[in-house]
RNA sequence: GGGCGGAUAGCUCAGUGGCAGAGCAUCGGUCUUACACGCCGAGGGCCACAGGUUCGAGCCCUGUUCCGCCCA
């Protein structure tokens, strides 16, 4: 017996414990001949902490996964971490400075060791948090992107690219953060619009006299200026190209210049300044007009010694100084509001600085063709479908990929230069970008061109995603071929949050394409067959969660107060593809009630089973069992149609609707009289057999959902329903086909009597709602139609209703009232002379009247329209006119009443 | 500037050509021995706007307005 009350708390905590005790969610014991399905998590950082984005991407995942190994599938999902460069060298950087120190102080290796410290420490927590949420993960193959087996990979996968020729060194114009003093991809630029700046604009004088006027909204950057473009067909200052202008403060002397692609005429004065090393716009001008580069920032974003007596200035206190300086200089020449947009840090929300410097990059087009291929041909499908076009347009437009990063924490470059051979100075700040790299997994000690022992490492290391990109394969062993990788890859599917489709999504297809099944076809290649995108998980407002507005819903506290189980299904019935989720505790508590009364109908059955003997099901069933039964089918079709087409959310709702109010709502209460009487044993037995076996069937298909309850209940029916699994996690998941065709004689007559006890019982409770008769008050009824149900089913839905009886009569008898049911041919007669309000009766007669002369009237039309009746199909004619005809008796039979009901007064 | 979505009940959203739906909220009734985290019932809609296609449009097409997001 279940416990009188339902505390998700204790046992979600139970059910975890055993399943891990039993290893349930290992695939290495399933043969694979049921099929396989394997999933790689998306690895959340080790510095993070469980958010609402991971909940969403463990409960769709977890649904999927526990449904294929429901299925008796071999089902593998593998669990893990990436180390997250900046954001985990960030953490222990802060707490360093508590200690008054700086990693340099440390050094690189004592402060390797810190972070390491740290990650052992606390980076497990996210792990211990994702299984609060029941993620059934294969924990025994969790893995780190740092890993030994991982780091391989990735050196492996960098030496391999680049003597392809696909990663190279460059110097050139990058994003740079100057808090995390570290480039960055163009993808980890977040910009923000409309910010409200300053349109600067000041002269520049000419070497020959006269002067140009230039407007920016970054006047510390003409400390770098080597240029001035106009466009060349402006006649305001077609005399001026060629001319000299005679740098203001520094000197310097550079060109006026005609550029038709950097300067639009209509905009500012026309006359653009140009600055190659801090703008990218300008860095693309300089490589077409051959101008000089300065740079004029430090790596911590001050002024450097280029930029004169503002040497050590940081930028803002920079523009307000050379702002100063032009106005004294007489330069100034006005300035007005402007609307700009910013770059900012995506990790600390610093403003971006373009900067020159040298830097690796990956030539990502020749990667990107086949990963295009691949969805073109549909060997890769994306889902919600829609995103295969931004997929297409970001891959046939992708820009190579700076993928070295100036911190400690990650996989060091594995490059090396000797310092003899490529001249490098022992006091160097950076490798020169002449020297020569020597590129090897292995660690290089001795120059292979002049013997000597003068290495130095390339000090960078790689951006994270560079090894996130071969997760799918790098988690399985590769570039082992291992047993692993073999059985589990390409992966089944990769189901992530759809804001990483270029930064991650995208980048796994080029690398896993890239790098396994060398010489097999494309399907062999792809590190998934299916991409499943999810949206955001926002407040229920709609905004996203921010620790600033102080929305934040955090999971954990969620999962203590509701369980993990309401989460979850809230999460999954609200996953509708294309919508964010707008998650409200109301919903979630909403979930949890639906829990309470999952615990409470599975109370109900298991309470009843005291002297339950099994029964052969043929000759003991009533109409409601077969009906029930049917619809139980039904559902299980229908729910294994949703997850095949990943609507999970439609599953979890039919779920839902299907518990409370068809199990519930109708099947519990039908099957009372069944259940409480003690003459007809094998009635009883049968009902309860069903009552059983349907409770199985919800239990089964709501596991993956719910999947703590239904264990709990599963286990204490266990024995009733005969199964012989330890666990419903690994019981066999209800399967089968369900079409109209395939309904029964039997079924068909069970679901025509079933659905009209269910509407008498409906139309009775709604009679006596609208003439406010008491509960207590009784009352006869009398149906013109005989519906062949068996004494107990009667008694099933005289107890429904809450009538006295109810008798067949084919006519009305005189002092009676009607309700009328479907189609107007069944109708009932109420004899409640006496409890009922005869002017209420009338008024809903009318109602009801009005109503139907309404209804007739469009269908009427449609009935009189010759080109309807010409064009359209047969069946929709049909059915047209049977509800025209049930309409045209209905309301002849309305009108009869009426006048009949003006006598009873 | 280019692209992708969205607009349906008070709220959140289903609904892909044939009688406008669900959950929550609201209102009324009800402690009927699984469940008051419950039960029974009710009200609530110019399906954003304007055209078009069609016998028929919430759904398809065109345009407009607003709201998101992505890219440059």
């Amino acid at each position: 017996m279940l416990d009188k009350n339902y505390n998700p708390l204790e046992i979600e905590k139970k059910w975890y414990d055993f399943w891990m005790q039993k290893n349930l969610f290992s695939p290495d014991k399933n043969d694979g001949k049921n099929g396989r399905f394997s999933i790689v998590i998306p690895p959340p950082n080790v510095t993070g902490s469980l958010h609402m984005g991971h909940a969403l991407t463990i409960t769709i995942e977890d649904i999927f996964v526990r449904w294929h190994r429901m299925k008796q599938e071999k089902t593998l999902w593998l669990p893990g971490t990436d180390h997250a460069g900046i954001a985990t060298q960030m953490v222990v950087e802060r707490e360093l400075r508590k200690e008054n120190l700086s990693r340099h102080q440390l050094g690189r290796e004592e402060f390797l060791k810190r972070v390491w410290d740290w990650k052992n420490k606390y980076g497990n927590r996210i792990i211990e948090q994702l299984k609060l949420l029941g993620a059934s993960c294969d924990w025994k193959r969790l893995r780190f992107t740092l890993d030994e087996q991982l780091s391989k990979a990735v050196l492996r996968a960098f030496v391999t690219l680049y003597n392809e020729g696909l990663i190279y060194r460059d110097f050139r114009l990058i994003n740079w953060c100057p808090r995390c003093q570290t480039a960055l991809s163009d993808l980890e630029v977040d910009y923000e619009e409309n910010i409200k700046g300053e349109m600067y604009s000041f002269a520049y004088p000419l070497t020959e006299g006269g002067e140009i006027v230039v407007a920016t909204t970054r006047p510390e950057t003409m400390l770098g200026d080597t240029a001035v473009a106009v466009h060349p067909d402006d006649q305001r200052y077609k005399h001026l190209v060629g001319k000299m202008i005679r740098h203001p403060i520094l000197g310097y002397e550079f060109p006026v210049i005609a550029d038709e692609k950097l300067v639009e005429i209509g905009f500012g004065t026309g006359a653009v300044k140009v600055t190659p090393a801090h703008d990218f716009n300008d860095f693309e001008t300089g490589k077409r007009h051959n101008l000089k580069s300065i740079n004029l920032l430090t790596d911590d974003g001050r002024i450097n010694e280029n930029g004169g007596k503002f040497m050590g200035m940081t930028v803002m206190e920079a523009r307000k100084a050379v702002k100063e300086e032009l106005k004294r200089l007489g330069l100034e020449r006005g300035s007005k509001e402007h609307l700009m947009a910013i770059g900012r840090c995506q990790r600390c929300r610093e403003i971006v600085e373009p900067y020159l410097s040298n830097q690796w990059f990956v030539n990502t087009k020749p990667l990107a063709e086949p990963a295009i291929e691949a969805v073109e041909k549909g060997i890769v499908k994306i889902i919600p479908e829609n995103w295969t076009k931004t997929y297409f347009h970001w891959m046939r437009n992708i820009n190579d990929w700076c993928i070295s990063r100036q911190l400690w924490w990650g996989h060091q470059i594995p490059v090396y230069y000797c310092m003899d051979c490529s001249k490098i100075p022992a006091d160097y700040k950076q490798i020169p970008f002449d020297a020569k790299p020597l590129v090897s997994e292995s660690i290089i000690s001795r120059c292979p061109s002049c013997s000597g022992d003068r290495i130095v490492r390339d000090p960078d290391v790689l951006d994270t995603w560079f090894s996130s990109a071969l997760w799918p394969f790098s988690t399985l062993g590769w570039p082992e071929e291992t047993k692993d990788l073999k059985d589990f890859y390409p992966t089944d599917l990769m189901e992530t949050g759809f804001d990483i489709l270029f930064f991650w999504v995208a980048r796994m297809m080029m690398m896993g394409i890239h790098f396994t099944n060398r010489g097999q076809p494309l399907e062999k290649r792809v590190p998934f067959r299916t991409v499943y995108l999810h949206a955001m998980v926002r407040d229920e407002k709609g905004q996203k969660m921010s620790k600033t507005k102080g929305n934040v819903i955090d999971p954990v506290d969620v999962t203590s107060k509701y369980g993990a189980d309401a989460l979850r299904f809230t999460l999954a019935s609200m996953a509708a593809q294309g919508h964010d989720v707008k998650l409200s505790m109301e919903r979630v508590e909403g979930y949890k009630h639906f829990g309470t009364k999952l615990y409470n109908s599975a109370r109900f059955v298991l309470m009843n089973l005291k002297d339950f003997e099994k029964v052969d099901l043929s000759g003991n069933l009533s109409v409601y069992d077969r009906y029930f039964l049917m619809r139980a089918r039904m559902l299980t079709y229908s729910v294994n149609e949703s997850l095949s087409n990943y609507r999970i959310d439609e599953a979890a709702n039919a779920i839902y609707h299907f518990v409370w109010h068809e199990f519930c709502d109708w099947y519990l209460e039908l099957a009372k009289p069944f259940i409480y009487q003690e003459e007809d044993k094998g009635k009883r037995n049968g009902t309860l057999s069903v009552l059983i076996l349907v409770l199985d069937y919800v239990l089964r298909l709501l596991h993956p959902f719910m999947p703590f309850i239904t264990e709990e209940i599963w286990q204490k029916i266990k024995s009733f329903s005969g199964d012989k699994a330890e666990s419903l996690a690994e019981a066999q998941f209800p399967s089968g086909l369900w079409s109209a065709d395939s309904v029964t004689e039997e079924e068909k007559n069970a679901m025509l009597r079933t659905s009209l006890v269910m509407e008498i019982v409906s139309a009775i409770r709604n009679f006596r709602t609208e003439h406010q008769i008491e509960s207590s008050k009784k009352f006869s009824v009398l149906i013109n139609t005989d519906l062949g149900l068996g004494e107990l089913e009667r008694a099933a839905l005289i107890k429904l209703a809450n009538i006295d009886k109810i008798g067949i009569e084919t006519s009305k008898p005189g002092k009676s009232f009607v309700i009328p049911l479907v189609g107007a041919k069944t109708e009932l007669y109420v004899s409640a002379e006496g409890i009922i309000d005869i002017a209420k009766e009338r008024g809903r007669l009318k109602k009801e009247l009005e109503k139907a002369e309404k209804d007739i009237a469009s269908v009427e039309k449609k009935m009189s329209d010759f080109d309807f009746l010409s064009k359209a199909p047969a069946s929709v004619v049909e059915s047209t006119n049977i509800r025209f005809e049930d309409l045209k008796r209905k309301i002849e039979r309305l009108k009869v009443l009426i006048e009949e009901i003006e006598k009873f007064a």
